[in-house]
DNA sequence: TAGATTGTTAATCGATTAACAATC
DNA sequence: TAGATTGTTAATCGATTAACAATC
């Protein structure tokens, strides 16, 4: 390699990666994780963009992004390398801790949920400020008086926090949260939490979500109407990712 | 308003309004309703925009898409209308009947979750394969057999299927529904799903927000211990919407 | 009137996709 | 070798943002 003599220590810089390239990772990830189990070893990217109904390009840049060493002309990627590599991305293979604020009817959900040990999330304490609350169980984990929370955030050296509190303390707790060393929020609030600089806010807005299935059939149910009484007009419907 | 004599009868067309612009929405239409509580009545888009950390054009471009009544400027919108166009739009005021697909962790998680109602969306039964759960009730819901999904679907006439099983039973869940008359489905399960034109899916991945906020918390993390070694490179953080 | 706010047209930005040379 | 697949550079597309005239 002595093209390479120019550079020699300029170890690979990351490249940055959108949001939506991240969002997709998982996707790639069972992708793969199935192929292996049916056998496959290596695989191109133009197979998986097919499957998955992504464009070529992009997939291979999404893997080319994370991958450690190229694909190959003609064969592809090795299924192996891809996962582990892919994992080593997204910090799967860390376990990262974390907290939850708000043991209400969402929260509770959140607790009980086993699905997330997988990806390496580990619910590790809740806390409430419903003193009916604190003191129970929830799934095995403790409810807590949102006074621990600076407390049990800095003893147990935890950077993720889960929102799940009503909208209108949503704000009030990720303050709480963010002056307790928590780096990455995960917000179940339908509301925008204002932080400052290098926090990670992840909106899971299920009334988002829902509005754009409602208003989906709303048309659909609209149109459909129209349709019967009018003449029918195609409509390419888009979908989202 | 003669200058409208030209076209007559064209009658406002609804604009597209982008999936992005749908989901702010919700945070819209909350906002809106805290700002009446407090009496306000009408309120300008630049204020609004202020409060949510939006650009102020986006914020009057997605009010404009919605709104039957202009803004008047130098006042703004009245608050009453907006909520009222923005509930319409959402289909919020006709509420919508859903059945749910696999009452495992996640799935009894939804069904017991009470915020749906509040953005009008009810689900009405759930199904799953497991005779341990068929005729069992959760949160009041009956659990009911597979076999029974279109049955029940084309007999309620329900549009709204959530899908909540494992990965590999998705696709062909995903079939089923889309068979008895399902035109919008709430994935949850971390999988593509192919679908025909006009069928609407909505991913809400979990593993993929996940993903995110992991991925996040490693660079911080990775970055400050290189911080205190090294010499400290300012970065801006990108956070997401 | 002056100035805040509106709606719209044009510029910018970022992500996706197309085109294509390089490689096995 | 021929052809499939790769990685990269350029073109396209759509959404966000800036600029600005119109309005109350």
């Amino acid at each position: 390699m002595n093209k390479n003599r120019e550079k020699p220590i300029a170890k690979k810089e990351r490249p940055y990666v959108s949001i939506q390239s991240l969002y997709r990772m998982p996707y790639y990830l069972h992708y793969l994780k199935e192929a292996k189990k049916k056998g496959i070893e290596v695989i191109p990217a133009t197979t998986i963009a097919a499957d998955l109904k992504l464009n070529e390009v992009q997939v291979r840049k999404d893997l080319s992004a994370i991958c450690t060493t190229k694909g190959k002309p003609k064969t592809g990627f090795i299924v192996d390398e891809l996962i582990k590599n892919m994992e080593d991305f997204l910090g799967y293979n860390n376990a990262k801790d974390a907290v939850l604020v708000g043991a209400g009817s969402l929260g509770r959900a959140l607790l009980s949920y086993s699905g997330f040990e997988s990806y390496g999330l580990n619910i590790v304490v809740a806390f409430d400020n419903d003193k009916e609350k604190i003191g129970t169980k929830i799934n095995g984990k403790e409810v807590l008086s949102v006074a621990e929370i600076e407390n049990v955030c800095r003893r147990l050296n935890i950077h993720i926090g889960i929102i799940t509190v009503p909208a209108q303390h949503a704000q009030e707790v990720c303050n709480k949260l963010i002056a307790s060393g928590i780096l990455a929020i995960w917000n179940f609030a339908p509301v925008h939490l204002s932080t400052p600089e290098g926090i990670l806010v992840r909106n899971e807005n299920m009334a988002a979500s829902l509005a754009i299935l409602s208003h989906h059939l709303q048309e659909k149910l609209c149109n459909s109407k129209k349709d019967l009484s009018n003449n029918r007009k195609d409509r390419k419907d888009r979908k989202d990712t």
